[in-house]
RNA sequence: UGGGAUAUAGUGUAAUGGUAACACUGUAGAUUCUGGUUCUGCCUUUGGGGGUUCGAAUCCCUCUAUCCCAGCCA
């Protein structure tokens, strides 16, 4: 294969791509060998737009030959918890990555980050301040004034060494001094203003418990973390770019010898789609959702339970790509992923939502059929199992009409469909129940088209999936849709809770399933028939009570067509 | 004149001085025992204005728009 025939198909590289290249080309990367890693806070749990990161990070790491640690950014005892960090590994596996033995935690340095810092005190580098947090604001000056150094910005190097070690000792009351760099109080970069190094926190941590009371900032962890471990490319978000002159000042400390660079890209934003901690804790906590894991939720745990494969969100965030702008990808990107995938994928199922009683009158009265139905059309080598079907069955209502529109071609007096691997049936009367609904359909099948075809090779337009009356299986189904139903939630109003879409979630607690269901188990991939795709709820569904979640919908030009004709 | 960043079809992403492209969406049709899938066609793109050049999405100047930053959060 020559070269040019080498290039052909292949996905253009991305910015971050072309950097790593370019450095391993230059030989800027120790041992040729990159690494990145993973820094989640464990103050919540991931979300799509940490799929892009992880995506990025791990892929990177793998395509290069090299490795991504899995670090906890765990500075910030008052927030974080070791519940966000089980869930956090559980979803990155479930993705597919694997840190191995990298995993590292930004409390494992405290010690080391302390000594740093003393270090930094006795440079000069850093000093003990004593103003107020409102006081510091006031210093601080605004984003178009300089700021003014604090009166203690000069304080003796003995002096801040005695007062960082009381700190330490939690002999000074939290929120009365913190550990500062001492870079520039006029720097047009706020971040620069003698940014805070230190903390006092008497707070418990999930891992030092009440070793320290002293905690380390981001802007000081974060860099010399990295560097500790030697990564290579610290990737993340575009609102660290500000940050970066912090990042290069802290690994440019005497002593710190591996000087790590940080890149920034565009965070993932979709459309009628939330994707930050905060908002979405609130939805947790106004229980406007059941949990972090409600299929309507963005998580990795909510969008695992909806059924979405890790394969296809792999595949999103590939499609959506790596770059500086700030876009807000459509959510038909999403669910097309979804769709592409569980096509391949899925088994095959009928299942009735809303039922509608259908008697073959001319079917003799006990007679049971076993059909052979495919469990996946996509794949030639499927395996089939058998479906009974009896004299009366259940079609979709929406598959009659008393009278149908134009370009109808499903059950209508006189009209002749095909009920999907058995038989072509003609709809000959039907009756109604007192609210004037269609209760029962009458038919009469033609036993020539036994198998769904006829010897005289006549067509049907329409073929209805069905359940055997009998042999049907109850099950609750769990219709899911958007949570928003705006574009940007809280857009218009400012505030996204008004735009709740109320019919996120609809139950229909009797659906009526083919038996083949009950061998459905949790993991599993299912299509219901000409309905969309279904998964087998991870918390509540069970042999005796099954519970089944619509992942997406089927793609539907019926309705598309309706809605033009206006019906 | 605070600082930092970004502008390519409706959306996202390519094209690094040589015919603006891919995917999604939308739309028209073919195929189909899922109105699914598959296949085919079509629509629509370089923020504005100058300049350099035989030639500009790309280089220069300028304007405009949008995003981020004033936590002892990350």
């Amino acid at each position: 294969m020559d070269i040019e025939e080498e290039k052909i198909g292949e996905k253009p590289l991305n910015f971050l791509e072309k950097i790593i290249e370019d450095d391993l080309k230059n030989n800027r990367v120790p041992d040729n060998k990159i690494v990145t890693r993973f820094p989640p806070e464990p103050n919540g749990y991931l979300h799509i737009g940490h799929i892009k990161s992880i995506c990025i990070n791990f892929g990177l790491a793998q395509k290069y030959g090299g490795v991504c640690h899995l670090r906890l950014d765990d500075t910030n005892p008052t927030k974080e918890d070791v519940e966000y960090i089980d869930s956090i590994k559980e979803d990155i596996h479930w993705l597919g990555f694997d840190w191995g033995k990298e995993e590292y935690y930004a409390s494992d340095y405290y010690q080391q980050l302390y000594e740093i810092a003393v270090q930094l005190i006795k440079d000069g580098k850093a000093y003990v301040d004593s103003l107020s947090p409102e006081q510091m604001r006031e210093y601080r000056g605004t984003l178009t004034e300089k700021g003014k150094n604090s009166p203690d910005r000069d304080r003796s190097i003995e002096e801040n060494l005695r007062l960082f070690q009381e700190m330490k000792e939690g002999k000074l009351k939290e929120g009365a001094y913190t550990l500062r760099a001492k870079i520039d109080m006029s720097s047009p970069n706020i971040n620069m203003r003698d940014p805070a190094l230190y903390r006092i926190k008497f707070a418990s941590h999930p891992r030092t418990g009440d070793k320290w009371c002293i905690y380390p900032m981001y802007d000081y962890t974060h860099p010399i973390s990295d560097a500790i471990e030697g990564i290579t490319h610290s990737i993340c978000t575009l609102e660290f770019e500000d940050h970066r002159p912090a990042y290069d000042w802290a690994t440019a400390i005497d002593g710190i010898d591996h000087a790590p660079h940080q890149y920034e890209f565009s965070r993932l934003n979709i459309n009628y789609m939330l994707m930050s901690k905060r908002r979405l804790l609130n939805l947790v906590n106004l229980e406007l959702v059941t949990g972090w894991d409600d299929p309507r939720m963005p998580t990795v745990s909510g969008v695992r339970r909806r059924g979405y494969s890790p394969e296809s969100m792999k595949d999103f965030v590939s499609r959506v790509g790596v770059a500086k702008t700030e876009g807000v990808v459509d959510y038909s990107l999403l669910e097309f992923c979804v769709r592409e995938d569980l096509n391949k994928k899925a088994t095959r199922i009928m299942a009735i939502l809303d039922p509608i009683k259908i008697v073959i009158d001319n079917y003799p009265e006990d007679k049971i059929e076993y059909f052979a139905a495919v469990d996946n059309p996509e794949d030639p080598q499927s395996a089939t199992h058998q479906m009974p079907f009896s004299r009366e069955v259940y079609i979709e209502r929406e598959d009659f009409m008393e009278v149908p529109p134009r370009k109808y071609h499903r059950l209508y007096p006189g009209n002749e469909i095909r009920l999907k691997y058995t038989y072509y049936i003609t709809a000959t009367s039907f009756e109604k129940d007192e609210n004037g609904q269609v209760s029962v359909v009458h038919c009469t099948y033609d036993p020539e088209s036994f198998g769904g075809d006829t010897p005289d090779k006549r067509k049907v337009r329409g073929t209805s999936h069905w359940v055997s009356v009998k042999h049907a299986v109850d099950a609750e189904v769990r219709l899911y849709d958007k949570l928003f139903i705006s574009e940007y939630p809280g857009g218009e109003t400012g505030n996204y809770i008004d735009d709740l879409n109320p019919e996120s979630l609809i139950v229909v607690n009797h659906a009526m399933v083919e038996p083949y269901s009950s061998e459905a188990k949790v993991g599993d991939y299912l299509q219901f028939i000409r309905n969309g795709y279904f998964c087998c709820d991870n918390k509540d569904h069970s042999d005796k009570h099954p519970v089944f979640n619509r992942t997406v919908t089927l793609k539907d030009s019926w309705a598309k067509m309706k809605k033009k004709m206006g019906i």
